[in-house]
DNA sequence: CGGGATCCTTGAAGATACTG
DNA sequence: CAGTATCTTCAAGGATCCCG
């Protein structure tokens, strides 16, 4: 149950070095917050629930394919709950989990990180981008 | 020159809700750091600078096309310094900048959550993909 | 309203070969 | 040693149509 056999990805050559279950799943959480939606959805969230189109619209530009998308795989990890109403129209509420608002907080403690330090970011794009031109 | 003038990308339709430069800042970074080498590469650089097939033979398993662009972008960004030795052989050191060691922190503290909750997140999965099937 | 199914475009990433 | 240059593959994301 815990052996950990994963289908070895067609690894050839030698195990990876940082193949330990801990980076995988470090970098795997990252993956998914570095995806296009996924922490812009968690944190409309953590406003409180909504429904579908409600998301949709308060994120502006993602496709309801993405939407989904991202909503099911957050469901999947347990970070969001998804109730159905089976009323006509039909009605889905979408909202965090305590794991989901857990997540919220090392996500904004990087957000901070960000903004605090984008402009020193900025400055360091452009004077590589000038040196090199 | 903070006139903040992008492009405009081509958007049509109204302007996203948060198309704010803070949100593009941050998810800006989120989307460097959710790339497969970035945070492993910052990490191993965290314990001392180090040169080009060193930092190859530490990830294991990127190529070295990879390994150019993700350290060309972590330069770009002011996070690496890249020292050119012109000696025969070359030799080029990659270390962290003092920026770079700070993104460690809120990176570090995520890893942490990621390490502390994996267990829950694989068996909400579990839980989703038996209940799915 | 809340999706599912399908097709298509694009960029990230990998493999390979070559070079100062 | 530390790259650059190409070619290829693959999956994320977007567009569109359809449905209960």
């Amino acid at each position: 149950m815990l052996t950990l056999s994963h289908p070895a990805k067609t690894n050839r050559g030698p195990a990876l070095k940082h193949d330990s279950p801990d980076c995988r799943a470090v970098s795997d959480v990252l993956a998914r917050l570095g995806d296009k939606w996924t922490v812009l959805v968690v944190e409309i969230l953590g406003r409180g629930p909504a429904r579908f189109n409600e998301l949709r619209r308060e994120v502006g530009s993602i496709s309801q394919k993405m939407l989904t998308t991202t909503l099911r795989q957050l469901e999947r990890d347990g970070m969001v709950t998804r109730t159905v109403y089976p009323t006509i129209p039909p009605r889905v509420d979408y909202e965090l989990t305590e794991l989901g608002r857990e997540l919220l907080v090392p996500v904004r403690a990087l957000g901070e990180w960000a903004r605090a330090n984008m402009a020193t970011i900025e400055e360091a794009r452009q004077r590589y981008d000038a040196q090199a031109a």
